[in-house]
Parts: structure tokens; sequence; C-alpha cells
DNA sequence: TCTGGGGTCCTAGGACCC
DNA sequence: TCTGGGGTCCTAGGACCC
């Protein structure tokens, strides 16, 4: 069956430090790092400048310092990301409806009704890439292909700044020689064990019986690269999606932990968590706590409600019981460096609003206020803000900032649809 | 100098039901 | 007295992605 490469996926390069060096024009052409200092804080976004010297996002201030003495290290300029991320979009949804966004600056296309308006996928990813550069300012690379898995990995091939279009039938010359780490699935764990049996290459890998690669990486991610050997990958564009959790943490530098401490940061983030579900009109049953140790090591404690819960101060209650009950585990000394809080197993809050306070006491929806109370006191709150501000109202005073930690506006970045 | 924050999906074991 | 197999739900941990 003859079927175009139809499928894109547009992939901003750098993003954060290309709109940082859009901005300020003084930064052109340098090492850039966005986020974190040569004192601490992490690495959020590089260049490719500083890409060069082995800087990469997520890695800690001081060592990109040292990979890169001339590193410019800049605070970012949140909204603008969002604001550029959104125009992008808007171009690509010129093309076609059939836009799934993944990320603030990554999306696929279905580009196969657009084809008789706009010319063949390469005209088009060519197309965009002018466009963006023109209207945006930023630089886009392009892939294209007959699958979303293929178009991903033809988009990572052709940074920065570039497309490639892999034609329908050329599949196999094209993927053989990669690196298994461009797979979706594959990162340094696999791809180390991988290695270790001597599968480097993507043609390594399809040369490897099935049921072999399912022994090293899993089922999952075995049946995964067969689809893709077998070109009968996901070629869906899906324009909508709601999350199926919701959650925030916090980096707390190194603390041991302490009744008052604890409570405090778990109502802030209790309060993040519970907001935004209730402005999405969801409620989740399942509460899960993270709980980081120094040395990285972290526990999760999980308990599933008879009834999905968005109110504030209830999830605070359950959080707080979990998050004592994994410090019960790890022994009174250990000291902590993260809290988190997520909700999952959501439904739709209109739904179960009227049965909350029929139930009998249950000792996992604790404490004295009655739902309605609580109900009332959220909604209060959540309108205030609306009006006001978030800082306007609150459960607590501002709560102990750690010195790495990220403002607001990037973690909205980050969030999901609800 | 000592590692962010938002998510998704998978695996494995146990409880429980039929 | 001891026994099967399938399905669902829950919990904990972990890999991975942006």
């Amino acid at each position: 069956m003859a079927r175009g490469a139809t499928i894109l996926h547009a992939d901003l390069d750098a993003f954060y430090a290309s709109v940082e060096q859009l901005l300020d024009p003084a930064l052109r052409g340098l090492p850039v790092a966005v986020g974190g200092g040569p004192r601490g804080g992490v690495v959020l976004a590089a260049s490719y400048e500083a890409r060069a010297y082995g800087v990469r996002g997520g890695m800690p201030g001081w060592r990109a310092a040292a990979l890169c003495p001339r590193l410019r290290f800049v605070r970012g300029h949140f909204t603008e990301y969002q604001r550029l991320g959104d125009a992008v979009m808007a171009v690509l949804r010129d093309v076609t409806p059939l836009v799934e966004r993944i990320s603030i600056d990554e999306a696929f296309l279905d580009v196969s009704g657009a084809t008789h308006l706009f010319g063949p996928p390469p005209t088009i990813a060519a197309s965009i890439r002018s466009r963006v550069r023109a209207e945006v300012g930023l630089p886009i690379s392009v892939g294209a292909a007959t699958t979303k898995h293929l178009a991903k990995i033809a988009s990572q091939v052709a940074k920065p700044d570039g497309v490639v279009v892999v034609e329908p039938g050329t599949e196999r010359e094209f993927l053989d020689p990669l690196p298994v780490g461009l797979v979706w699935g594959v990162g340094p764990v696999n791809e180390q064990k991988l290695a270790e049996r001597g599968i480097r290459t993507i043609g390594d890998l399809a040369r490897t019986p099935s049921s072999a690669v399912e022994r090293i990486l899993g089922h999952a991610v075995g049946a995964r690269l067969s689809a893709m050997a077998h070109d009968e990958d996901a070629r869906r564009v899906v324009t909508s999606r709601r999350a199926g959790s919701v959650g925030a943490q916090s980096a707390l530098g190194r603390r041991r932990p302490d009744v008052e401490g604890v409570r405090a940061v778990l109502a802030h983030l209790a309060d993040r968590v519970s907001r935004r579900l209730r402005a999405g009109d969801r409620a989740g049953r399942t509460v899960t706590v993270r709980v980081r140790f120094v040395g990285m090591r972290s526990v999760t404690r999980a308990r599933t409600l008879p009834e999905p819960i968005s109110a504030t101060l209830t999830l605070t209650e359950v959080a707080e019981r979990l998050v004592w009950s994994a410090l019960a585990d790890a022994g009174r000394d250990a000291e902590i460096t993260l809290l988190g809080i997520s909700v999952s197993h959501l439904t739709d809050q209109r739904v179960v609003q009227l049965e909350l306070d029929l139930r009998p006491a249950d000792p996992w929806r604790p404490g004295s206020v009655p739902g309605a109370a609580r109900r009332a006191v959220d909604g209060q709150v959540d309108a205030i803000r609306t009006r006001f501000g978030t800082e306007a109202v609150g459960y607590l005073p501002a709560v102990l900032r750690g010195p790495g930690s990220v403002p607001d506006a990037f973690r909205e970045l980050a969030e999901h649809e609800l």
C-alpha cells in the first residue's frame, strides 16, 4: 500500500536557550545555560554552544560551570516560553488541525489531508521551518515519516535546525546505523543493558530475535520495537488528551523531618495540586507521596480512597499520614531532600459532589471539618485567587523556598491539561 | 560543588473473587 | 483433605520522556 511520509514531528531546538538568545542578541553564539548557577541549582536547558562542552539539562550548575568556564547562566523568561511555544503551535495549526502537542516545544502533525493545499510532506516541512523562523524567530527541526515513532527519530537526527524525511521503503537503511538510544523507551539503563550484549545500533537490534530483546528490555519495550520493525507503529495523531494524574513536588535541600516542617511543605504541595484539580472539575481516588532521602534513594507510599477527593485539607491530611508511614519505615535519623504528592485515578468532580457528605466516618478521610465546609472554604479561596492572584490568600504563611527551588511559572510550563 | 519538576507507562507480587 | 485458573484491584519501585 502506498503511504507517504505524512506524519511530521516538529521540535524546537534547545527551546529555552534559543528563546534567551532571541531576547538578548548579546547571547547569540555563546554557551548559555538557563537556570542554575556556578554555586548551585540545576541547569534547565543548554544552548548548542554549551552542549559542545558537555553541558546538559538536568545537570547541577557547578558541574556545568566546571565543564564550560565561560558558560553564561541566565534566569529564565518563563512566561515568554509559554507565549512563544503557543505561537509556534499556531503556525502548525495553520497547516492542519491534526496537531498533537506533546510538550511545550514539540508536536506531531498528520498532514495527509493537507498535501493537496500545501504540497508533499517535504515541502510542508520546509515551509513550517521557514515560517517559524520568520514569524517567531526560533530554529525548529522537523522529521517526516509514515509513523510517529519514526518521525520523532527523524527529527532528532535532523537537529539542530534541519529537516529529515524518511521516504516509505527506505526505513531500514535509515534506521540501521542509528544508535539504539534514539528509540523511544531506550534510556541510559536499557542502552547499557543492550551494549553489554553487543547491541549498539538499531540494526543490531533488528537482527536480535524478539524473544531475546523482550528478555532484556521487558515485554512492553520489546513489543514496541518489534512493531516499529514491522511498520505497525502508531500513526494516529491525538489532538487532545486528559491527564491521568496531577502532582507537585519540592526539593528541600537536606533536612531532618519534623512535624511542623513536613506539614508546611505538604500543605503547600496539596494546595497546588488540589487547586488544579478543582479548576479542571476533577477529583482523584489515589494519593501517592514520594520521599527522597540523602543519596537520591526515594520511596513512595500510596493509598486508594473509597471516594475521589479534591479538598486541600483532606489531601494534606492523607499525604501527611502517608509520609509519616514512609518515614517510620526509614528510621528516625534519615534526612530527607524532597517531598512530593500525586493524585491519580481521576474522575469528574461534578459526578461525585453530592455523595461526599453521606458516607460514614473513614479513618482515611479524617478531621473535624466536614466535607461541605471544606468545599466552601476551597471555593472561596479559589474565587479570591481568580480575582486577586495566587498570593492573595492561602492556608499557611508563605512556605519556605529552598535556594534551588524554581519559580511557579516554570512549573506551569510542564503541567498537562486536566 | 552534590543533582528540578511535570508527567507516562511497565513490572511484579499479593489480596480477593468467581 | 487439597485443589485450578482467570480476572481485577492495589501497592511499590523503576525506567523513561520533556
